[in-house]
DNA sequence: TGATCTTTTGTACGATGGTACAAATCTCAT
DNA sequence: ATGAGATTTGTACCATCGTACAAAAGATCA
């Protein structure tokens, strides 16, 4: 069933290679890149040890692969999407499309590469939660130009909304996003079983619908046109 | 100015102790748990290693000492603005009370404890990406209730939005509250310098605002009266 | 087949990790 | 001041870490 690649223009077997990938992706993404070792990783790919300093020189060089794999074809999915988006007319519609634009393909596989693209999303999540420098540095110069196409993409669809709450409330939905894919098991239990947070469709729709009616909110200068904040700054 | 308790009572010199939580408490913070030494903990506190096995016998004890120091009173004080949150009576200013009750303990200091309840809940963002065991049993047996009365008082505040919805929107609220700790330079930069993401003020207004927008949304099986979502699940 | 190159294995080294523990030091009621 | 208990220090043990590297095994093609 595995296509054995005939071996020519390169000459690899991607087997041991794609297996390791594949193995410190899930075991990163579950549980931060310091907790894992590398002996870990060969481990679960049924691979030495060696192996992996064989194929990515360090651990760190592993990681900087990881990244490489996906964030191409991520971003280039999300511009897709993002081109189609623009495109539709009714403001309302466009705002979702955007947003879902966005959304999607951080839980759908964003390319053909096994796992989909929520289990590098997660990885992200968790690499951002622990300040990890190689991730950090992939990110800001690979993603931001992203983020800037659709924060104007949505300020073009909200033009009454100051850009500065439209980054705001982007920021939000890149964490409601991570936290998401970080512990699904949390909205199954807080549902008491009603609801699967593990199951990406629900989550998209969930987020998709929050997320529009959060960028819709008014700006936060003209809030609250009758009383303004008063509650709660109080104790009992 | 820093008082000596005349150490009766107990007969401790807090100062040590106290040291090496603040210390864990910012290195776990910024840089999760399996990242940080006990040595690093105890050079930036100014103790020996030694020191700290002596006051928190593990690494693990010690994390469970910073949850124990802050998860009380940070419940007590969202139980309290919970409480007086239900009382008011318009529902659109109830909701957004009960919002604040629960978004303003996380940023302010929960209790007199030193560096504001800010930190302690970034660690917990932090801890809960690494999947740290220690931290999702006292999460779980501890912050559950607290969700709960949240998910039951906003559900009484918004009738006609299924609970699950709430589940999901107020899980979506709690990773953008997580995110805008985790990485306010993000807000700073994508802003290009119009937002401060580091103000915890603006943080919440931002925030608040935001999310009762999203409470409000409708809910997701009476979504899109008029027509149905179509937009960019196509490609180009 | 045998030469050559790629990949995998096994093992080892130095660094660093958490933790234990005895000795030194400090605190304070007597 | 002195003795008892609390705290701090210094050090050492053992496990595990990332990585290096030589040898073994496998693949490729003249």
């Amino acid at each position: 069933m595995v296509r054995k690649p005939t071996s020519k223009e390169t000459a690899r077997k991607p087997n041991m290679r794609e297996a390791i990938l594949a193995a410190a992706e899930e075991l990163f993404a579950t549980n931060g890149f310091n907790a894992v070792s590398v002996r870990d990783i060969a481990h679960a790919a049924g691979a030495n040890p060696g192996s992996v300093t064989y194929h990515f020189k360090t651990k760190d060089g592993l990681l900087l692969e990881i990244y490489r794999r996906h964030c191409g074809p991520m971003n280039l999915r999300r511009s897709e999407l993002l081109t189609a988006a623009r495109r539709v007319r009714d403001l309302q519609d466009r705002l979702e499309a955007i947003v879902r634009a966005y959304v999607v393909p951080a839980f759908t596989s964003g390319s053909d590469l096994a796992g989909g693209g929520a289990r590098f999303t997660r990885l992200r999540a968790v690499m951002s939660a622990e300040g990890n420098e190689v991730a950090r540095k992939i990110i800001a110069q690979t993603f931001d130009d992203t983020s800037h196409a659709f924060i104007d993409a949505i300020h073009d669809s909200l033009p009454h909304v100051p850009r500065t709450d439209i980054v705001w409330r982007s920021h939000f939905l890149l964490g409601a996003l991570y936290y998401s894919l970080v512990t699904p098991e949390r909205v199954s239990r807080l549902s008491r079983g009603e609801a699967d947070g593990g199951d990406p469709a629900n989550a998209i729709e969930q987020l998709v619908q929050a997320t529009v009616a959060a960028f819709q909110a008014p700006a936060l200068d003209q809030a609250a046109p009758t009383r303004r904040r008063t509650v709660a700054t109080t104790k009992t």
